[in-house]
DNA sequence: TTAACTGATTGCGATTTGCAACTGGTTGTA
DNA sequence: TACAACCAGTTGCAAATCGCAATCAGTTAA
């Protein structure tokens, strides 16, 4: 954990804590995927990452302070993680991203339709949805009530997967 | 230059694309500092980036049709590297890493006065700075004119710079 | 003619990655 | 109480990537 910064360029900060090929694919899984232990983000995750790594980018997200860890009081070796504000704050990115993503890869459908929904809302339905992150991570209480962002894209992608 | 991807999510591929510690920042360059050159990327780099990292990289970009080379009329070996569309549209991906990094890591002021211009500006602003994008790396007249974004943040830069 | 400049390429050690196996402990069930 | 399944990681090791310095071959201006 060297901390030798290459430069004071904002972008090139934010790369130096999250631009490597798992770190946005974690808090992706955080935000998008429910997913708290770390069994969940190592098994079910797309992509498949492997233990070390995990535990490593864990590490590293510990330290920049873009999640917490609490022990889970139903088991004792379980540990919930959370995101932070700032972790939270990163929806943004993920959003521009897989917008881009969206737009010129070739994105499966099923993986494809969240990011068409987030895309299509704009920064209104990121900030809906940043607040509901607020709630189950930070908990803090949400203003607005009634069927979330975080529902509306579960259910489009379930609709998605299940269309036979 | 293995195709194989690790998943269809459009963040994956994304990240599969620019997610390394080097592409972000070239594409940044082009943008923001008017590199245009092979040696202006290499030597007028805040972070230092070595050739070889920056001619695999810009291979990379090629390939992803991010950016496009021809030939410099004034010079034999001297390539012109543009943006494309789909390159330009990364704008908004820089744009929320740099408002980002700007609010929660040690920004230095020089560096981070555009970051909080653009931020500040917000989409409206991305959206005049991509026209701009357009006119000089694809040619295409913008609407638009007098004072430029690009202008701005320059002017904004140097003053901050010239401070003494 | 020659020095500086052009976009790269090469060699090589250091770091990072990724797979697989394993560790030490906890929990649920019979 | 025994035991299998589950938990969060750790370790060893080979392969790939990174990053620095030196170098290359062609081009241009003095």
């Amino acid at each position: 954990m060297t901390d030798d910064q290459r430069s004071g360029c904002p972008i090139n900060l934010t790369l130096e804590v999250v631009g490597d090929k798992w770190s946005l694919l974690i808090i992706r899984d955080m935000m998008f995927g429910n997913r708290r232990h770390f069994r969940e983000l190592l098994t079910k995750s797309e992509e498949g990452i492997s233990s070390n790594i995990l535990a490593d980018r864990l590490k590293t997200l510990l330290d920049a302070d873009i999640i917490t860890r609490e022990d889970d009081p139903s088991h004792k070796q379980k540990g919930i993680y959370s995101l932070t504000e700032q972790g939270i704050e990163l929806l943004p990115v993920l959003a521009q991203m897989a917008a881009w993503g969206y737009k010129y890869l070739p994105v499966s459908e099923e993986l494809g339709i969240r990011a068409r929904l987030l895309s299509e809302g704009g920064p209104k339905m990121w900030a809906e949805f940043m607040d509901e992150l607020r709630e189950s991570h930070l908990g803090v209480a949400r203003r607005k009530k009634g069927p979330s962002v975080g529902e509306r894209l579960q259910a489009a992608y379930e609709s998605v997967v299940n269309r036979t």
